[in-house]
DNA sequence: CAGTGGTCTAGACCACTGG
DNA sequence: CAGTGGTCTAGACCACTGC
């Protein structure tokens, strides 16, 4: 901000990238030119980082949903009264970010954990002969699923109170018919209400495509905390190895929208056919 | 490629984006016209990007050395006889993969390990308490170097043939006086003859900034292969962990420009006080 | 204050997709 | 062929850094 001749996008923060189609734009004012020049710079944004956030707001409230188009460059450009070089610049971010997926010719399409391709987006592990995904799909055993209270680490992860009411199950799977993971995933209810055992286990398809598409719940971003361990706790059985075997035990919080925990997942994973992949730039 | 008009940048590979400058512009002859059409599109690469190999050949060539700064995009501009729009399409891919780091009001910088808070720029370890580097500084205890034979599977990670001389030297690095991982490193002999156990222990800081500065063999980018093992073979006593407890082990393949492997590392984790982070998008 | 990277625009044209 | 994303340019102005 600071003053500035009005002719320039960057003048004030509210006013000319709002377009009537807008629905904030109502709710907003022209600046009397001094009122907010005070406010000064520490609140800058440039207009694409603006235009992201509008597009943003629009994918959380499910005006476009996950394999659905986005409108062109232009159409968004005419929205929201910026220039299509604005517009891209904002949906460049936002492909960085995974959220979308540009495709020449075609359009921008909002980001899916359902398309082939991208089957296991947030499953790192890569069996030892062939390339991720050769040994065909997963099979998918749930083994438990119900409700119960969270604990106070379940809670923190979850953005969650002690002793709130979570969804918690346990299932595994298997590739090329060797049990190779087993997952304790909690949940929060109430997002999630509905869900049982026999829901999940007649999906098929990855659980975070059942997540979009059933509870238009979906998950943009994790994080991950790894460790190796040793099996125990049942699930040297469901794993059919010796109670003791080291695995890699991997703590996932994954996020939706505005960087919201949604699930919090503990994979112990057998790592003497398959081995975690990371690339480091 | 393909036929257009000789107006747009398009026009031949080889011809508006080279400058007087540019040391190749000697070796190249204008086409004439009709001789390059023939070999058409799949060969067809953006002239940002072309111009990007162009600054990547310079950096690989040690014109601009890690840390230093490169020719302003202004300038770059002139040099390559491009706009300086298509310089920093170039320069954003280039820093979207931490091969240079821009800073605003000062340069454009070529990435390095010796800065500060890059420290570990390759090391995904974080402690349990606390976030990653608040244990102050590693210290680093050389076991061993010497000069070997590259075995199968090291030669067929470095890109090498078996029997080649490699050195192969083993560390500790401990933090808050605890030993936390044991690393075997492998490298080819050739490009860092002249390294002793003596000279890695007398090098304070990063082993990857020591590459850079005294072997001129910046490392890039970086696969890592991860399993969950029984601490064996020695590493138990180093580590001073009982022999069977489970480790995190991590198998990395540095690359310097141009993918070239130019460094196999198994390193050895405790993750009883610390944990491998990582981000999914 | 000059120099650097960062933002924004307007317009032209190219490559790719599908009807 | 029209529509979409992708490339390129030229020019203006802004934000940040350091002298």
């Amino acid at each position: 901000m600071i003053a500035m001749a009005a002719k320039t996008a960057f003048t004030a923060p509210s006013a000319p990238h709002i377009a009537a189609a807008d629905p904030l734009a109502a709710s907003r004012t022209s600046p009397s030119s001094v009122a907010e020049i005070t406010a000064a710079s520490p609140a800058f944004s440039p207009l694409y980082s603006q235009i992201k956030n509008l597009i943003l707001k629009s994918l959380q409230s499910g005006e476009w949903k996950p394999g659905e188009s986005i409108p062109s460059e232009m159409d968004l450009a005419t929205r929201y009264r910026v220039s299509q070089g604005t517009v891209r610049k904002a949906i460049d971010e936002l492909a960085g970010d995974n959220l979308v997926v540009r495709r020449q010719g075609k359009g921008t399409f909002v980001a899916t954990h359902a398309a082939q391709h991208v089957q296991f987006r947030f499953l790192k592990l890569v069996p030892d002969n062939g390339p991720p995904g050769s040994e065909g799909p997963a099979q998918r055993t749930i083994i438990d699923c119900h409700k119960s209270r969270a604990s106070a680490d379940v809670a923190r992860a979850l953005g969650l109170r002690s002793g709130d009411a979570v969804l918690q199950a346990r299932r595994v799977l298997s590739f090329a018919g060797i049990p190779t993971i087993v997952e304790d995933i909690w949940l929060p209810a109430a997002p999630f209400k509905g869900l049982t055992a026999q829901r999940m286990a007649s999906y098929d398809g990855p659980m975070y495509a059942m997540f979009e598409s059933e509870f238009n719940m979906p998950m943009v971003r994790a994080d991950e905390k790894i460790r190796a361990v040793a099996a125990n706790d049942g699930r040297e059985q469901l794993l059919k190895v010796e109670q003791g075997t080291p695995l890699l035990c991997v703590e996932r919080i994954a996020y939706t929208y505005q960087n919201v925990p949604m699930e919090l997942r503990r994979g112990y994973y057998r790592t003497d056919t398959h081995y975690y992949h990371n690339t480091l730039n």
